[in-house]
DNA sequence: TTTCAATTTGAACCGGGATTAAAAAACTTT
DNA sequence: AAAGTTTTTTAATCCCGGTTCAAATTGAAA
């Protein structure tokens, strides 16, 4: 696990709460805002040093404090990673709404989707959280969290279905095209890192593109125009290193 | 780590050498072939038990061997592990070479690849084996992992191109293409099982389908039939049209 | 049968990392 | 300032899983 000197925020000692104030024991609150505050910082140390091998030390020395001490505020290790996964998950299932929200053609919606999908995965830095494995959950952390993910799978067939049925797009297996997408997704915080050559935005905006391509029908008709990039962020032309091999 | 009373195929013990037999110490050779044995059963185990919490204990048992006796065979665990990925390489370069000694189109080549490198990953055990990091490895295992793996990428890459200057392909960013479609293929050990309602021969044709059609160019011009599997490996006429980017 | 090398066993070792609990410190309230 | 509560530290403890090693076993050759 890579120190970073200068990357921890040390948060501020939290001050004993108020009394006399109402709260139910769970997210805001004082404890609860410290809470969201480890968290973030967990997605943190993943962010610059990848890995699996995440220590409870290094997300206390991240924060300036010490590792029992997260144990006043988590259970266990597992469930700082579970909140992280679902932390993420709800940056996703906010897309997914905000996609159904809009009134455009099921390719828009799930545009929208999409993009919204990977900035959450990539810019709050809970990305990283997806390569750990499920199986350390207690049961109905699994179950929670599945219930979510099969929501966000579920919006993404669906709009694909949509799509198939107005006759904007074209697939043979809605399934298999929804785990192409989704899984491409996954894989992003394994090759990505904040100060390589694609930007978020880049990343997002051009595979987006690249999926919803090998949807659209394909016999010609009812093609919508290549679509107008925000900011023209893309990545010049990158023809570095073609050997023909 | 489930336990598969039947699954394994308690190897018989090596018989000791017959001396003035030239050997490096390599692969073949008796001890040699009881690695591969023992890396098969690595990948058995992941089969039928998908996790990233694999002790040297569960591949022993698997064999009906013990601890300790791995060790005579493999330096350590990583060493165990850095077999695997290399084993799961070298059949998807193994595809590489195929899909490049083919002579027809890019796209041709390229599903080849495709569905080469998915039956590699999905046939042989070894797949799940690609969620582990790479972080545990000697530098020079790293190094030389990387270095095929490179190859790899740099193939899927210099197909996309040569589609694209062909006319066959449109595609913004090569590099995101690729990244795209390596990996939703690499993910694809985390929801495969042999016993879902998914082939691999299935998840190969159509996630690869999937993944040409997102290549093609989207102007209506020169577009191919639906696609007739095999035969007919047509494309190689039409040199003309060179679009830039 | 004896001998020697190859293989296997089984127990012990060992370190690291999660977890706990008791005490100390910090802060609030009265 | 005293009392009480929240937060933090510190120092164990615990346990798992990789690794080592000497001894036992096996098999081949002489």
């Amino acid at each position: 696990m890579v120190r970073t000197p200068a990357s921890s925020a040390r948060i501020k000692s939290a001050p004993a709460r108020k009394k006399k104030v109402v709260r139910w024991n769970g997210a805001p609150g004082l404890k609860g805002q410290r809470r969201e505050a480890i968290l973030r910082s967990v997605g943190s140390v993943l962010r610059n040093s990848r890995l699996s091998s995440l220590t409870i030390q290094d997300i206390a020395s991240e924060l300036g404090m010490t590792k029992g001490n997260l144990y006043y505020y988590f259970k266990d290790k597992q469930d700082i990673l579970y909140q992280c996964h679902m932390r993420c998950m709800e940056l996703s299932l906010r897309a997914l709404q905000e996609a159904m929200a809009n009134d455009g053609a099921p390719s828009e919606k799930l545009r929208i989707l999409l993009i919204g999908h990977i900035h959450g995965i990539l810019d709050d830095g809970f990305g990283s959280i997806l390569q750990t494995d499920l199986e350390s959950f207690w049961p109905d952390q699994r179950k929670r969290y599945i219930r979510k993910r099969d929501d966000l799978e579920r919006g993404v067939r669906s709009l694909i279905e949509a799509g198939v049925l107005l006759g904007e797009f074209e697939c043979d297996n809605v399934k298999l095209a929804g785990f192409s997408i989704l899984g491409a997704i996954n894989w992003i915080p394994k090759w990505y890192h904040p100060s390589g050559p694609f930007s978020s935005d880049q990343i997002a905006e051009e595979m987006t593109d690249y999926f919803l391509r090998g949807l659209q029908r394909h016999d010609g008709v009812a093609r919508k125009a290549p679509r107008e990039r925000s900011s023209s962020k893309n990545g010049t032309n990158n023809y570095h290193r073609m050997l023909a091999t």
